[in-house]
RNA sequence: GGCCCCUUGGUCAAGUGGUUAAGACACCGCCCUUUCACGGCGGCGACACGGGUUCGAAUCCCGUAGGGGUCACCA
């Protein structure tokens, strides 16, 4: 065995990736690159009735969209496939026979009302619920009674008794256990399907995995793995549990938690940009050495260290996410921005599917006028709104400035400037502003606001001849118009 | 409940026995800007508590409290 680093991302295919699996799979991949080490992506498919069918492509998909790559996996191979559990099957059943003859595991044929009961009355001793053992030293009469009654035995592993179990985790330091607080668990289902945890024992051990990187979920689980790797006289990989992510309650993210965005797809659907969500991820958990936030990918990669992994649980807080996302949004370039922020335009049907050269161009400088406001792409439809509907809405702050003397003055010289001026591009909506200037004598505030408001119903909101040269010379004048007749009556 | 992990401002976090306890987000104020935002400057705000150890503890030890994870034929 070599002391090359080789370090998986291990997911079991059943959804989407979620923020918590990238943030597993990031610091695996940063950990693999920065030791030039190799990254493994590996299928832990042997649930299979959680399985779902598209998922292992998804995943992959979206470890791809954030920037992660792999050296060996399900789709691209490697020495040490295959890369999904499910086609490894015949590799456990000679594991599980070593076990099964040297009398490390057994046979167990009780059923799950069996076991239910047996917990319940431990339950009611005050006992913490763990299976007893009962049928770890089964006579041949009485396996065969068992089998006669048709049932269908599991394998469980014989746990020792009395031992402390060390966990040597890079992040925490020795974690220790008692193996008496382990009950002998599950290793092959009745289907013949062995468990996950002795799974990946096996599978981290023939792929040569020097450092399980992975969420402190899996912390309980560790004692139970690093037993099989002691019966089966194995050196253990080094265990590094990253403290997990939490919602603003305090609590691991659940599946339907609203107020985050927990899967990586919805930020690409959303036009976000994986830089950001990367670098914004990394940093949960994580901090480099340095004051630098804003990090890129190689940086990352540069910078990152197993030692720097903080214990205790971070916070998802979704405004620095959002201040994070709009930092990278400002420093991209417009085009990128147009193409994450205009399928959302014509989603919300805004903008037909097809456009003419003419609206494109508009669209594609109302999207760069709203760029330094954005997060991500769906952004725009909410910023623009005021583009894309006839009538308009002038709340209370509104209205106070209408109701200002000059208005009506100054909204009349500004129609009848606007109809002098030829084009309708920003500088000439400038030049028009300053003729009205020059004719009612109002500048600065008293003359920018009526037009403001008027034209857009708000008093904030992008540069003002910008965004009347976008709005259109019908639109800008109907206002007025209505406005001014408004005023009369 | 058992076991395990964790505990620096609202949040992310630096800090490894001697610091005026960094920085970022958020918030507040000022400046810039014909608005908002950006940007700049400044401010508010923290070592959970109690015992030790030590000349000296955010840092080491022990308790307490609080939070989290896990106790499956799920990963």
């Amino acid at each position: 065995m070599s002391d090359q680093v080789r370090v998986r991302f291990a997911p079991s295919p059943t959804g989407h990736l979620h923020i918590g699996g990238a943030r597993s799979a990031l610091f695996n991949y940063l950990f693999a690159r920065n030791q030039n080490g190799s990254f493994i992506v590996r299928i832990e498919d042997t649930d299979a009735a959680r399985n779902v069918d598209t998922a292992t492509e998804k995943l992959l998909e979206s470890l791809k969209w954030l920037g992660i790559d792999w050296d060996e996996s399900v789709d691209t191979g490697g020495d040490y496939g295959p890369y999904k559990s499910m086609d490894r099957l015949d590799i456990y059943r000679k594991y599980v026979d070593q076990l099964l003859a040297e009398g490390k595991a057994y046979h167990c044929y009780m059923t799950q009302e069996e076991l239910e009961k047996e917990r319940e009355e431990q339950r009611a001793r005050g006992e913490t619920p763990m299976y007893s053992g009962r049928d770890r030293n089964l006579t041949d009469e009485q396996k065969q009674a068992y089998e006669a009654e048709g049932r269908k035995p599991v394998v469980r592993f014989v746990v020792p008794a009395g031992e402390e179990i060390i966990v040597d985790d890079e992040v925490r330091g020795q974690v220790s256990f008692e193996s008496d607080g382990i009950g002998d668990f599950v290793i092959v289902r009745q289907d013949g399907i062995p468990t996950y945890n002795f799974a990946v024992v096996i599978d981290d051990y023939l792929m040569e995995i020097s450092h399980v990187i992975r969420g402190e979920e899996h912390l309980s689980n560790a004692p139970r793995q690093v037993l099989l790797y002691q019966a089966f006289g194995w050196k253990t990989p080094k265990f590094a549990h990253a403290s997990l992510i939490l919602n603003e309650e305090r609590q691991k993210m659940s599946k339907r938690e609203e107020s985050i965005i927990q899967f990586i797809e919805q930020y690409r659907e959303l036009g976000y940009m994986p830089e950001a969500v990367v670098n914004f991820i990394a940093l949960l958990g994580w901090s480099p050495g340095g004051e630098q936030e804003l990090l890129s990918m190689d940086e990352l990669i540069e910078q990152f260290e197993l030692g720097r992994v903080i214990k205790a649980p971070a916070v998802f807080d979704t405004a620095k996410m959002a201040w994070m996302n709009n930092q990278y949004m400002k420093e991209a370039d417009d085009d990128r921005v147009v193409w994450l922020a205009l399928p959302h335009l014509k989603k919300a049907d805004r903008l037909p599917e097809f456009m003419s050269e003419q609206q494109k161009q508009w669209a594609y400088e109302l999207i760069v006028l709203h760029k330094e406001k954005m997060t991500c792409g769906a952004d725009i439809v909410e910023l623009t709104d005021l583009f894309f509907h006839d009538e308009i809405q002038y709340n209370s702050e509104a209205q106070e400035v209408l109701a200002e003397e000059q208005v009506p003055e100054v909204l009349q010289s500004f129609a009848e400037q606007l109809r002098l001026i030829d084009s309708f591009e920003a500088d000439a909506v400038k030049q028009a502003m300053k003729a009205v200037q020059k004719e009612t004598g109002y500048k600065g505030k008293q003359l920018f606001m009526p037009i403001r408001v008027a034209v857009s119903g708000q008093k904030h909101g992008p540069d003002l001849p910008k965004m009347i040269s976008l709005l259109g010379r019908e639109t800008v004048s109907d206002r007025i118009t209505a406005l001014l007749k408004d005023d009369d009556s």
